[in-house]
DNA sequence: GATGAATGAGGGTTCATTCAT
DNA sequence: GATGAATGAACCCTCATTCAT
């Protein structure tokens, strides 16, 4: 919703802007030409900065890459964790919110969508597995997203929660990819019910569902 | 259809041998170390030839790329059109052979999977506009299995094609990460009737079910 | 002599203690790494204060280098000078007593006994000027010793000055290395003595030699 | 004695002609200003070829090093050896030969000569293992050279030859400097014939030094 | 057709030095 | 006096591409 969402924490010392200017820069830099084909030079640049300064900040490309990852990842990760710990939602509207969250993340911030997507090839060990930890912890999100359909009776109890994850993620990702592609900022809305729909009508609880049906009656 | 690019290694003419060797080891290399992270002369030494020898067949690194991919694009379309075009089959049949295809496409082929997901970021405008052209003849085929759908009722009529063949190839390149990330090679056929069944049981036109439903009594 | 560059680490005075600790990380520093190795960050961090002190200090890398190597050759120089200047002293004795000041030096100063022999190539034409400066001061020593001995009567009088001191200072040199990479603290008292014998009896004046011989009949 | 010592084993084809002449420059850049002052790129202009070229014949900047300190050490060497097994030569004038082989070498390859001497602070422990044989493989030479002076009756049969040696590679190293600094080429002979003086009177078996004083008589 | 030595533009990284605080 | 963030020139090395054989 903010328009900007890694606002810096203290931003009153100039050393902390500059690290974030640097970040930011990041962003756009490895958001548009990807990881091997950014250079140093470049993002220098555009965050007004000398080639050195950034390593002042950043022992090498790969740590400052994992740094705008990071930030990524925790910031829709925060705002999806404060989307699942609103009190006194019905389940659809809470997967409904959700959804329409990532794929805002992914509309704001579209540069940076295809980091999850895209596979590591090439990154040192190390930051293999950062990548691998913060997928994890969003996939964990999604997890517990589905388990709460389940638990509140919306999913059938039978279902194989990694794989429902699995459907779900792969459908939020094309979605933010098309956006990517197309510019469709206002069928974020349309996209997510389409979503929720298609998750709800197939894997709802058909039993519940006559329940709801009848408890409307 | 072509017969160079079809041909298998018992090709008698030795250029084209040559070719397809060097295609093959692009396949392999392109496919374990990404794009950027290739280098020609691995290549040339995965294929057991000079690294003079790459630019006889093809223009440049782009180029081979390209050629491979064509190669991969063309394999897979291939069988999903002989799919499609099965005579009498059932629409569910049909999309749970389709379905299995892919996955078992990109199983086989799984150091290529990352291609169809890759950001196409970095590459000449000429190369970007031969993937997207690839991509839309992959996804042609998707929408023409999803108009089937339509067509024969089992899917309701009001769905806006490009929406569900959005979520649907979503769904197929996250299966088809998920298989690259762990190599559950017996878990296609599960994945695929996972996948159907979410999609039918989701959009699914519920009037023709019922009459399913009642056919059936 | 001079109170800066001797003054012990119990200075009163802040901002010598500062540049003494700072030539004492110098000299540690320079000595594990060698001039072109260490680097400025390191130093400053051994000496425990910022960067941008060293240059409040010292203009300059170099600055610092010659700051070091000058408080060092000072310091073997005026042990050797108090040596030859040591009274009522047979000249073997003298010789005995300034080969084994050299090898005690070399030794505890290990790290440092490198920049004699280090080649000054890629230095300024000021600090190579400085460099020679204080080796021909170090030489000049050198050669005081043997005219002493020439002057004496134990070594022959018809002795090229420079040659034997080239030689002499060779030797020193190369055990002073051999201490260096074996460890072999413990020796320096065989090692003089074996140089002394070995110039002595080499170059001394045979009739003067059985003069001695007969003296002691 | 010959001018020039690496000449080419088979300079006839023109890829080993390039290597020939990439050492060639490695061995006047390096000399002149030292491993860590020379540039890849200056030894590339002086080789006139390009930089790359200079990664096709040579891992590192320390492989061209390396591959630069072995043929020198292989040239010295096999000089050392001929010398050494000239047949019916007495010792004093083997010593002799030795000692201005030694000499003219360090002549000839001014630049290098600091290669011995030079410590190699810096260098990858692969290289300073390269170093250490190569030093020793020149080491054992001179070792030889002392034990057939004590074999032969002409040094005394109680030396510890790695003190012996310790002292003659210093005096060689220190009048090779010499030449490095001086350029007194026409001094070699003279230079030869004191170290061999200091070396024979110094350390020479007097018994049997009598024995020949006799036999003269 | 095939080869591989040669090329050089370009990238990531280091580090001595400066200067505002 | 002291600091350390900022700078940018310079370096080593990679690799797609060429071309003589």
């Amino acid at each position: 919703m903010s328009d900007k969402i890694e606002a810096p924490k203290t931003a009153i010392c100039p050393e902390a802007e500059t690290k974030a200017r640097i970040l930011d820069s990041a962003l756009t830099i490895f958001g548009e030409k990807g990881y091997h084909q950014a250079t140093m030079a470049e993002i220098a640049e555009a965050a007004r900065v000398g080639k050195g300064t950034l390593y002042w900040h950043f022992a090498s490309k790969e740590d400052l890459f994992a740094g705008m990852v990071e930030q990524l990842t925790q910031g829709i990760n925060l705002k999806l964790k404060s989307v699942l710990e609103t009190p006194d939602q019905p389940f659809p509207e809470l997967l409904l919110a959700f959804t329409k969250e990532c794929l805002a993340y992914s509309y704001h911030h579209r540069e940076v969508a295809r980091f999850f997507m895209s596979t590591s090839q090439g990154f040192s060990e190390e930051l293999r597995k950062k990548l691998r930890k913060w997928r994890i912890e969003f996939l964990a999100l999604n997890t517990e997203l589905i388990r709460l359909g389940i638990e509140t009776g919306y999913f059938r109890p039978d279902l194989e929660l990694a794989k429902v994850v699995t459907a779900f993620t792969g459908m939020l990702f094309a979605f933010g990819e098309r956006q990517l592609l197309e510019e469709n900022w206002n069928e974020i809305e349309a996209e997510a019910l389409f979503i929720k729909d298609l998750l709800i009508q197939g894997i709802a609880n058909k039993s519940r569902e006559d329940q709801i049906d009848e408890e409307k009656t």
